[in-house]
DNA sequence: TAAAAATACTCCATAGGTATTTTAT
DNA sequence: ATAAAATACCTATGGAGTATTTTTA
């Protein structure tokens, strides 16, 4: 089966006869004829009911043309889009971030606007394990994010390590601290992110470091409901350093942790053997230099 | 550009070699490298980066791979669902119908269900015109309307010829009267169908009529709509026998037009030169028995 | 009987093959 | 040095053509 085919094909249902669709097609009327002889025989069934002198669909048929239609669509558009990108180049960058991420971005758009004013920005917030999948899908050119596992198709460059706080409710015991050990956790209800999400793993990590399990009471994927839901008394949560720096965080205690040495790593992720357009090596640099400069 | 070269440049992207890929499509290596040079030249930009160690994707092949996809996946489901319908035959039935005339539909559905059990019937609810567009786009089987206008595609069979009503208000002076002719219509506000519906047809008919110009104050698709206008007294009216018969229509009037010729005709339309299957011929009929039977 | 689809055949364009060269790691 | 892509050239399948026959409205 190819796209010839249902383009023969079609044309037959829109002119209603194989000689007139021919003619239209610049074949010849048998080399249509065998056409659709051939593909009725690979599909196994009668497109269309034919006497000599009218041509109609069978069930079969309308079935076919149901479903090659938004195939012959999507090939108008291919050719369309093809040339389109050919005429104004790179039109978007997709960025992956981390949702706790998101408040460094304004200072680098900025930077990445001002040398490339046409191309666009597009941001998708996603935990780390999302952000390794989207770049082998394509969906994203780059990604900044706190690696879990480490894929050998892309590259994983370091540019900072986060401390990491704890927040509590207003009126937790913790408000008296100015710091705590991880083992002043112990016993502690938590608000956890979601499986797929590198503050969870450290959070894991951090609880057995000090030898315990902690009691996690919800999960989810926002930083902003793990905020409500401390606020709300629900429990405490870890959160990293630029999460404090730059997000609203009245109506809770923040705590820093200390005589931890677990950081939590902040990596520029890219495809390993993908050709980047300049742009994107450019924007690359930019969140390289801001972490160099803020550290 | 076809499907073949499709799946070739498919391929590479998920084995990342032109070598392996060939492997796994059971084409030689030269083979390949040959279709996607010629669909690059096809598409006019190249869709790989490649020296002899190492092939990525330029941000058109990115682009390419994005647009194939759905063509891709779309083939797959071609062959799955030709498949099916071959095991299972005729599995749907749709069938159009003037939203006046959907209480009939019970008697006619309960008849052909028990005939063919395994056979669903599909209801589309729409307007003279949208399913003489329905019909030639094989959207559905057949259809019961009330023409406004004669496509030669089309196969009209007349079933039955409707009485006229209008309905108004509780409180309108209408409520007095046993029946009113079409001149007592002079000076009326109107709910009215919208353009594409016959009803509207008519009744700019009927009031031509009765040489005047109808003064529509809303216009709209549905039944429901212009029954709840008319309760709430923006106007009267006009509507067909069966709606009266079937329909629950409490708090308004309903006044019978006598002295016109205007009925308003119900047509099964199919198309011309397709071929049916029995079970459609069946519904035809049943539909043709239920208004022999009526009348 | 006239117009349209099917059949029978011929031809050649091109998908695919083999052998070899080039190139980057 | 090796492995992978490109190049050169050959082969043969099948898409398209012409001439003709069959069919039915």
């Amino acid at each position: 089966m190819d796209i010839r085919q249902m383009k023969y094909f079609h044309a037959i249902v829109k002119y209603k006869t194989f000689t007139k669709a021919a003619q239209l097609l610049h074949i010849s009327q048998p080399s249509l004829s065998s056409q659709i002889k051939d593909l009725e025989k690979e599909l196994g069934c009668v497109l269309f009911e034919r006497t000599t002198k009218i041509v109609s669909l069978t069930e079969a048929g309308i079935n076919f043309l149901k479903l090659i239609t938004p195939i012959l669509e999507q090939e108008n558009r291919i050719y369309q889009e093809m040339e389109d990108l050919k005429e104004i180049g790179l039109k978007k960058v997709n960025i992956g971030i981390l949702p706790s991420q998101v408040f460094l971005l304004p200072k680098i758009i900025l930077q990445f606007k001002k040398k490339y004013p046409n191309i666009a920005i597009n941001i998708f917030e996603m935990g780390s394990k999302d952000m390794e999948k989207s770049l082998e899908k394509y969906d994203i050119h780059l990604g900044l994010t706190s690696p879990i596992s480490y894929s050998k198709f892309l590259t994983y460059l370091p540019v900072y390590e986060e401390e990491l706080f704890i927040i509590a409710p207003f009126d937790h015991p913790f408000k008296t601290y100015s710091h705590i050990t991880t083992s002043d956790l112990i016993g502690q209800d938590f608000i956890s992110y979601k499986e797929g999400y590198s503050l969870r793993e450290i959070l894991l990590k951090v609880c057995s470091e000090a030898g315990f399990k902690p009691n996690i009471m919800y999960e989810c994927g926002r930083l902003e409901t793990i905020r409500q839901l401390v606020i709300s008394g629900m429990g405490i949560a870890i959160v990293p350093e630029n999460y404090i720096r730059f997000a609203i965080s009245d109506k809770m205690s923040i705590i820093k942790i200390v005589k931890s040495d677990i950081r939590r790593p902040l990596n520029i992720i890219m495809s390993k053997d993908r050709h980047y357009p300049k742009p994107v090596h450019d924007l690359k640099n930019y969140f390289f230099d801001f972490f160099i400069e803020t550290s």
